[in-house]
DNA sequence: TGCATACTCAGTGTCGACAAAATTCCTGCG
DNA sequence: CGCAGGAATTTTGTCGACACTGAGTATGCA
């Protein structure tokens, strides 16, 4: 099975069927989301002849996903060899916890600072759409949304660089969220969404000092978590 | 002319003359390379066949390095269209030096607690060739040992996040501060390199209240010159 | 039986070619 | 003379093919 849904017949000579520059970023979201969601865990390896057949195109534009999420560290590469799922360094999380603290704290500042009331209306939708996903208990979903939600106060800061780095930090903060939440199945998570509440309250009245003790809290609560869960399941961590 | 510099006749299949695998790694140092010294100014488009041709490979290798310096921020792809060498945004530029300043605090911090005797020689090293650049009153080798300077301060810091932040600033200030030597011709940087002797030696003692106070000072010091260049020629800088 | 060497093969890196999209140029009309 | 429409050209995006690399396997020798 699978080997075409097309006509047998009328595929006489070529048809594009898609539009010109869609194949890289359809091959890029899927395998981000994949990644991120742990579909693929750390350490896969990405065989682009086996990714080019299940996605139906040439081995170019698999290659330029490939190389994009290299860009974006999801992915390494490794040369004349297959390209894999980049690992998660637990022994060095420090580095990551220190990261997204510091930026949690400035993107919150600066939106606090640069918001406008569009933003604002942003941030409330996907803050909307976290809570639905809690109140569904659907993981996955929460993990998605919590982290438009912080992706969203970065875009309001305004500060292309701070976001860089932000998103970087949200999406490996995603990944290793992941692994909690499939640990622990999809329970209540603290209680963040009253502190994205607290958060969303700052930035509104442009209060720059809540920004940046509500987003300190945040992280910690967060950073508290995570350590939390990697001294009672040591073991699963480790294995990933 | 250049249209070969191989034997016509010799190269009756095909000669390699390359490892496989250095063709990206090679367009992509020299584009870079380019884009950084202002060889190739903001908004000068990048033809993929023309450069093909210029340096001897197929496309394949050249469009996978444009896909990575689109991912750095140094070119920028319009879809269908040709890649372009990405603008200076002169218009916001605070975020530029709100984001440096941090990163220079953060990193020169970190270095402070996490040197090793052979980071300090590594930095040690940089400095010696910068001070080199200065005494030759070379300007693109003053701003490129400059960069490494920094980015070798960043390496000891252990913290890839920050230092995948502060390598795409440290070369952004290349192109900005390239602006500013070609205007001045080449004249003595300044105080930099006895702020940088301090900040070896902050970073040798491990005080990190003094590199901390250092960096913010380099930096300040920095932005106040970049800042000086654009209120006197804002003519050339706009021009950009 | 253990180890070094040669062979096989799956998979990446590069190439040339074709097709779609956009720009440019030309032509005809007002 | 200016402008709209269309043809030609330029340039990017995608494709299939092939050579090279490294890993796994088999083979021979001690």
């Amino acid at each position: 099975m699978a080997t075409s849904f097309r006509s047998p017949t009328a595929s006489q000579k070529r048809l594009p069927e898609r539009k010109r520059g869609a194949g890289v970023k359809y091959v890029y979201d899927t395998l981000r989301g994949e990644i991120l969601d742990l579909v693929l865990p750390p350490g896969t390896p990405i065989d682009e002849s086996q990714l080019a057949e299940r996605l139906e195109m040439s081995r170019t534009p698999i290659r330029e996903a490939l190389v994009r999420l290299a860009g974006d560290g999801l992915v390494t590469t490794l040369p004349n060899r297959s390209t894999v799922v980049s690992q998660i360094d637990f022994m060095n999380l420090h580095n990551f916890f220190d990261a997204i603290t510091l930026m949690y704290r400035v993107t919150t500042r600066l939106a606090g600072e640069n918001r406008t009331d569009e933003d604002l209306e942003i941030i409330r939708a996907h803050q909307a759409a976290f809570i639905r996903a809690v109140e569904a208990q659907d993981a996955r979903s929460m993990l998605a949304t919590n982290r438009d939600f912080h992706a969203a106060i970065g875009e309001a800061g305004r500060n292309p660089y701070y976001q860089s780095v932000f998103l970087r930090l949200l999406d490996e903060g995603r990944r290793i969220l992941r692994i909690y939440y499939s640990s622990f199945d999809d329970r209540l998570p603290g209680p963040i969404v009253q502190e994205h509440e607290a958060m969303i309250e700052a930035i509104a009245a442009r209060d720059i000092d809540a920004c940046d003790q509500l987003a300190k809290a945040h992280a910690d609560q967060i950073v508290a978590q995570i350590q939390t869960m990697l001294t009672r399941d040591r073991r699963q961590a480790i294995a990933l």
